[in-house]
DNA sequence: TAAATTATTTAGGTTACTCTAACATAGGTG
DNA sequence: CACCTATGTTAGAGTAACCTAAATAATTTA
């Protein structure tokens, strides 16, 4: 019994949502993955049978230490294939943001840091050479 | 009504056993993707439907026009993705076949087409960077 | 060509995820 | 403090995948 892509996106939104603003309710998770209320609520079931979260009915959502783990791991993807997007592919943000959104439920660890290494050696070894590739990318739009 | 990632998954699948052994069973496809005769049976009902498989019970198994289109755009990212893995990021083969299969099915254009874009100027750029890098990725192993 | 084997299809069921409609609770306000 | 509104929960149902077991069709072989 591992965990479903739909459920790393629900710990994960629970992640964000707490860290912006604390206390968070249903509503916002629901509103935060555009489903209904109920929907929120089979999902916080399942997780908390599972231990990811901890939730009793009309009690505040909390995630377990397990939760937290693979929040923070699938977040820090994120974040990853966001920038690599932007900042070395010179993709707009928006779009990058939505491929980061899917890839980082699939991404290989190996392929993660890679891509966070061969970003950090390129803009070490060749910044000009990447400079002007982003701002030919840009000229282009 | 769109096509799911599922659905994206079968047409490559067909695509592909056809390019290598033209006429193709019910059985092929099953062990490509490693499901029951059965859930095959249901797709291609489901991808006739849809138009974009010609299928008859006992029958041929074709693909229409509407889905060669789909699978040989969904392949043609594949190919992208698995090269830019291997040859840029120097991924190992396997696990970037195994990325490039998820991430075909979300991939913006965009976000091919600069890869594509970046890998060429890359490799015209600073070529010597690249392999340096490639190298220095391999002995680590 | 009849029997045996293999392949395909149907029937019926499971799971994960979603929804709407109806009901229940909690918290703020008159 | 009782009521009203917000929010949350349950019940029941739909869809897209998948599966096994049983039935049917096609193909091979004796």
């Amino acid at each position: 019994m591992g965990i479903s892509k739909r459920e790393e996106e629900y710990l994960e939104a629970i992640y964000l949502l707490q860290k912006n603003k604390g206390v968070i309710r249903v509503k916002d998770i629901s509103k935060k993955l555009g489903v209904r209320p109920p929907s929120v609520v089979d999902a916080l079931k399942k997780l908390s049978e599972k231990g990811f979260v901890e939730y009793e009915k009309y009690d505040r959502i909390l995630l377990t230490k397990k939760g937290i783990e693979i929040a923070e791991s699938t977040y820090q993807k994120h974040i990853l294939l966001a920038k690599f997007f932007t900042e070395i592919l010179g993709i707009p943000p928006d779009i990058a943001e939505e491929d980061a959104c899917q890839f980082e439920h699939y991404v290989h660890e190996i392929t993660a840091e890679k891509m966070k290494e061969f970003a950090q050696y390129i803009q070490d070894q060749c910044p000009y050479v990447l400079k002007q590739f982003l701002k030919e990318q840009k000229e282009k739009s």
